[in-house]
DNA sequence: GCAAGGTC
């Protein structure tokens, strides 16, 4: 029987398309990477009995990236990156191994039924399938046709067996219109991003941020809080006046009107009106009203109404509300969080879901009453062809979800319910009134039946006084008339509920990529999130947008992102040749970028008014090796060594802490070291400044410290505090931390292992000799008499880490104990081999690790 | 070290 290859975009898809076609009738099982399954059943193809094997890729198999030395930043003019810098198609995601995966399954298979989600970027993925899977296909230069497209626009029966029936072609085009989207975002993004960074960071100490960096999306959110923080700062608050009529109902009652003119800005024609209205004694009812007025029921649940809600009334960020919803997901208690769809399809059980919840402790009330009386129709929303809205799939309980996860799993069930729950029917009375010449009115709102609002409490009309009742022609006593000064208020920061609309009303990002865009500007220290979720520009956020007004607008108008997008349509429609348009719309951004770095003057100029110069900032620490000055030290994002002598600048690993180390120096260069700590848990090791951006030996690299140093004498290097090959990882070096007493560490160079040993010895040191078993370097461990924990009370003992029993239980090995096979294997297991630490020639790699290392080791590790 | 787009 022949077989056909069936690939949807994500393995949930995969898994449901698979129960409708095989009607559940399907085995299934893991593939090699872990992440996707493949379902088989047999049917019938092109009018042949033939075996299915349905799986799924993970999103994109390729990314698009610059050739590898095209990465080097110091070496690389940003310019380059428009045209010459090549570009090329990576894994994705190397550690899904998608490409071999695909070839696996992909292998002798005779025909290709793509599933891939229906937009432009599943198109683009059906041909990173294809051009993984055809050269293992069977007859795939026979002329015969063996590729096909499934085009469906929800995930039911009816419309994925339709699919089936009506099978097509991937769509050349928008696949081509997606491969020049990544091609500009890559230059574009990078060119901008690298300039600015290496221009600012190059003049300033205290930008506090790693990176300053631009893109067609992030920028015009930026964009719109600077926005905002603009108006609020030039708002000018003008005095306006108000009258305001209070009228007698009865003896105790009374009533307060509101002015038909709302407000005037001009005092004394208030002042006129007031005169006019303020002797009056009656009110004269002019009119009254009583209109039925409903408040209309949710539309089913999409992820960016999702992550409004999650925003403004739980005060979750959209990052970590969209975790949380993939958890939720992944553990079955909601569905695919990530839809644009707010219609449910045709065929939902709307009764079997909301039957789920007929118990619930919180809501079972609310539902059963549902159920009993029957659920009203949904609204009907916008179908985006993608997946059902977000609802529950079964019923959880506040202790078993817990924080966060339950309140927004509470949300997700609550705004279920309310879409077939009636809308809010409430009463909405005005009474007119005329005082002398001037009209007031007075309305209030009386419920009527709470509908939804009972399972959405917060959405409730507010209780309101009811209003008497009369009608035409009465009149009412006049208490008093007041005038009221007041003054118009200045708008308050964007909330993040707020940007998410104006992004998506202005196409930027996707639903799932805004809450990636929004973290960004957070990151990069753009913006800060204030309370409420406000989003407040930071000053350096506010001088980029700023520079960008002034130097070219369109680098931070939301319209950057349409037009681009405009042109990319073009190439999916074909109506426009891919070529051209990258190449055209390239150049307009690579005059756009010249224009940009001749103009950054400009935008210096702001920056200067905010930030301190790199030679006045951070305090001085270590010294220059070529001018013997203290260097400053600058602890603001990205941390460094700046010499304002020699006008160096020298970068520092980050994240962690930078002190000085005890004024030693590097034979090399006559740098002093500084010592780098990760916290009193983790690891230290110093590292020489100059070193550590200049590497002295050719088989060391950038952004390494003493513990990689391979100089052959120094105290401090490798080759002097190395003891042995790493237990955990395949080319690190476990390295003594001489500044760990009186708890000593040995860490590895590579890995995040860290030993803990030898507890309150005063000394430690490597010797010059190797354990006979293993090759590692013996230690030399001296203890002060009272607290020695060695056998007989003796003070010093020299042995190997690895293999020594006295040190056996001094040792004990943190963070990755729990990955090490327990006790494994017998005597003679350790055979000597490849333990030597790292005294290797330069240029040569470390020597393989034998085969039973983590077998030989764990017996002491544990 | 960089973009934005998929998804785990």
């Amino acid at each position: 029987m022949k077989t056909v290859l069936m690939v949807a975009e994500k393995p949930s898809l995969a898994q449901s398309i698979a129960k409708i076609l095989s009607r559940g009738n399907m085995s299934s099982h893991k593939g090699l990477n872990g992440a996707c399954s493949v379902h088989k059943y047999t049917g019938t193809f092109a009018g042949q009995p033939v075996h299915f094997k349905m799986t799924s890729v993970c999103g994109h198999v390729m990314t698009l990236d610059f050739l590898g030395k095209y990465n080097k930043w110091d070496k690389v003019d940003p310019a380059e990156l428009f045209s010459q810098a090549p570009t090329e198609k990576k894994e994705a995601n190397p550690k899904l191994n998608m490409v071999k995966f695909l070839q696996v399954e992909g292998k002798g298979c005779d025909y290709i039924v793509l599933w891939l989600d229906c937009d432009k970027e599943g198109e683009n993925i059906c041909f990173e399938v294809l051009d993984a899977v055809l050269p293992v296909m069977n007859n795939a230069h026979s002329g015969e046709k063996i590729v096909f497209r499934a085009r469906f626009s929800s995930i039911t029966d009816t419309d994925i067996c339709n699919a089936m029936t009506r099978l097509s072609e991937p769509d050349h085009n928008e696949a081509l219109s997606v491969d020049a989207r990544q091609e500009l975002d890559l230059r574009i993004g990078c060119a901008f991003t690298r300039f600015q960074t290496k221009y600012f960071q190059g003049k300033y100490g205290d930008l506090d941020s790693s990176l300053i960096s631009f893109g067609p999306c992030q920028t015009p959110t930026l964009g719109f809080c600077v926005e905002r923080h603009d108006k609020i700062q030039s708002f000018k608050p003008e005095t306006y006046w108000v009258l305001q009529a209070k009228v007698h109902t009865n003896k105790e009652e009374s009533l307060l009107l509101d002015w038909d003119r709302v407000r005037v800005f001009d005092r004394e024609i208030a002042q006129m009106f007031l005169n006019m209205t303020k002797l009056e004694k009656e009110a004269q009812v002019e009119a009254t009203s009583r209109k039925e007025k409903a408040k209309q029921r949710p539309l089913a649940l999409n992820t960016v109404e999702m992550l409004r809600v999650a925003s403004s009334a739980l005060g979750m960020g959209p990052q970590h509300a969209m975790q949380i919803a993939e958890r939720l997901y992944t553990q079955g208690y909601i569905s695919y969080p990530r839809t644009e769809t707010t219609h449910y399809p045709e065929n939902f059980d709307l009764k079997g879901s909301l039957r789920q919840q007929a118990n619930h402790p919180y809501w079972a009330d609310s539902v059963k009453q549902l159920l009993a009386e029957g659920i009203n129709r949904p609204r009907k929303g916008h179908d985006a062809g993608d997946h059902p809205p977000i609802t529950p799939m079964k019923s959880a309980t506040e202790a078993e979800l817990g924080g966060d996860a339950w309140r927004l799993y509470e949300y997700i069930t609550r705004h279920f319910i309310a879409t077939v729950s009636h809308d809010c029917k409430y009463l909405q009375s005005t009474i007119s009134f005329r005082i002398g010449p001037e009209h007031f009115t007075c309305s209030g709102k009386t419920v009527i039946s709470p509908g939804f609002t009972e399972i959405m409490p917060w959405q409730s009309v507010p209780l309101e006084e009811s209003l008497p009742t009369c009608q035409k022609g009465d009149t009412f006593a006049v208490g008093e008339v007041k005038m009221l000064e007041k003054q118009t208020s200045p708008p308050d920061y964007l909330t993040e509920a707020e940007l998410i609309t104006l992004m998506e009303k202005h196409g930027i990002g996707t639903d799932a990529s805004i809450p990636v865009h929004i973290n960004n500007i957070c990151q990069r220290n753009y913006v800060t999130v204030e309370s409420g979720r406000r989003l407040k520009p930071t000053n350096l956020g506010i001088v980029l947008v700023h520079g960008y007004y002034k130097i070219d607008a369109e680098l931070v108008l939301p319209t950057i992102r349409s037009a681009v997008e405009k042109q990319l349509n073009l190439i999916a429609q074909g109506k426009a040749d891919y070529h051209q348009v990258l190449g055209h719309t390239l150049d307009i951004f690579k005059r756009k970028f010249h224009y940009f770095v001749d103009s950054i003057a400009g935008m210096d100029e702001l920056m200067e008014v905010s930030f301190s110069p790199l030679a006045a900032t951070g305090k001085p620490l270590s010294r220059c090796g070529k001018c013997h000055r203290f260097m400053k030290y600058i602890q603001a994002k990205p941390s460094r060594l700046h010499c304002s002598h020699c006008d160096e600048t020298y970068t520092l690993p980050q994240n962690g802490t930078i002190k000085l180390y005890k004024e030693l120096r590097c034979p090399l260069d006559d740098f002093e070291l500084v010592l780098w700590s990760s916290g009193s848990r983790g690891k230290s090791y110093p590292l020489c400044p100059y070193c550590y951006n200049h590497p002295p030996f050719r088989d060391m690299k950038k952004g390494m410290g003493c513990n990689e140093c391979t100089h052959p004498t120094c105290q401090h290097s490798l080759s002097m505090l190395g003891i042995g090959q790493c237990v955990e990882c395949e080319n690190g070096v476990l390295v003594l931390d001489p500044t760990s007493g009186p708890k000593w560490k040995v860490a590895c160079n590579t890995c995040n292992v860290v030993a803990h040993c030898f507890e309150n010895a005063h000394r430690v040191r490597v010797s010059a000799d190797t354990c006979n078993t293993c090759e590692a370097a013996l230690l030399d461990v001296d203890f002060n008499k009272a607290k020695s924990p060695l056998p007989g009370n003796e003070t010093q003992h020299t042995g190997c880490i690895f293999c020594d029993p006295v040190f056996q239980e001094l040792v004990e090995l943190k963070h990755a104990a729990s990955c090490h096979p327990m006790h494994r294997g017998g005597p003679g297991r350790r055979q000597g081999r490849g333990r030597a630490r790292g005294r290797r020639p330069p240029g040569k790699p470390n020597s393989r690790r034998p085969k039973d290392k983590m077998s030989a080791l764990a017996a002491y590790f544990v």
